[in-house]
DNA sequence: CTGAGCACCTGAGGGC
DNA sequence: TGCCCTCAGGTGCTCA
């Protein structure tokens, strides 16, 4: 389900609701894991804390406390949303409650969240965040950085803008999308990627993946922020499922085939 | 170190 | 209607 428009987008839902500020009060775990097993003693140490701002940090969302950082990975098919007055369903894994009688629900049917809380301190050290590389909607991000990192590289380009370790928050949809805008094949050996090229591919993943946090995210099949909300960035996709469709822009069949293991999408005449 | 393949899990959708 | 197969927005681990 997310990318970094999708947990941007959850991040700013959740803060909608008012949460920021609250304090814990239970924490119910209905099951006792997800990916891993949920941290020892995770309602018992958040219990009192307040919720001191929700942030994102490539894909996982943080959640501040005094002493703590609730770390939350929404995996393939996670999700928050308050309890409010509808029923628990399948799949409710996990409920925060707070001491003003707010609770956030977490859903995840494929079970590849995660959560986790971590001591403040330790957050970047954290198993989930010491290996995550640069953001990509930062200064800390270029042209030329991408240029220099790539030069060894002899995997896809799209590989390597999915590789959390280079660059965070860049999924399946906004790689084929991104090197679809800046002209260049997703298969391409990324250290044959030239550095004007590089340059068009950072405005491009900065360009759409701020356009797409500004949409709302991309809605497949099940993405909801946690109002409800679907995205509406599926509507702007260029390649992205659209396999034996014509391009938008020179009307070629836009072609599709498994690179760096997942379902990629581009034009065979406007990317070289 | 890199990159490929697999594993983790449920549900939707297509073909028969 | 039901069964079987494939595929899905992610990522950690193992192995060569």
């Amino acid at each position: 389900m997310p990318e970094l428009p999708e947990v941007e987008n959850v991040k700013l839902s959740l803060t909608q609701l008012g949460t920021v500020g609250q304090r814990f009060d239970q924490v119910e775990l209905r099951r006792k894991d997800l990916r891993v097993p949920f941290p020892k003693g995770l309602a018992r140490d958040l219990k009192g804390q307040t919720l001191l701002s929700i942030q994102r940090r490539a894909k996982y969302l943080l959640f501040e406390t005094e002493k703590y950082y609730l770390l939350s990975h929404l995996g393939m098919s996670g999700s928050w949303r308050p309890l409010a007055s509808s029923a628990l369903k399948t799949h409710d894994h996990v409920i925060l409650k707070f001491v003003s009688g707010l609770e956030l629900v977490f859903n995840d049917p494929r079970r590849f969240g995660i959560l986790d809380l971590v001591m403040r301190a330790k957050l970047h050290d954290s198993r989930w965040l010491q290996h995550l590389g640069v953001e990509p909607l930062t200064k800390d991000w270029s042209g030329e950085v991408l240029f220099k990192g790539t030069r060894k590289m002899k995997g896809p380009i799209k590989g390597f803008l999915m590789d959390q370790k280079r660059v965070v928050g860049v999924g399946n949809i906004y790689a084929s999308e991104a090197l679809y805008a800046a002209g260049v094949k997703p298969q391409r050996a990324a250290r044959l990627v030239t550095r004007a090229e590089c340059e068009l591919i950072v405005s491009h993943v900065q360009r759409i993946l701020s356009a797409a946090i500004q949409a709302g995210g991309s809605t497949i099949r099940d993405y909801r922020n946690s109002n409800g909300e679907s995205g509406r960035f599926q509507n702007q996709f260029q390649v992205y499922d659209r396999a034996n469709q014509p391009c938008h822009h020179c009307g070629r069949l836009i072609r599709a085939k498994v690179i760096a293991g997942r379902n990629t999408f581009w034009c065979p005449q406007c990317q070289r």
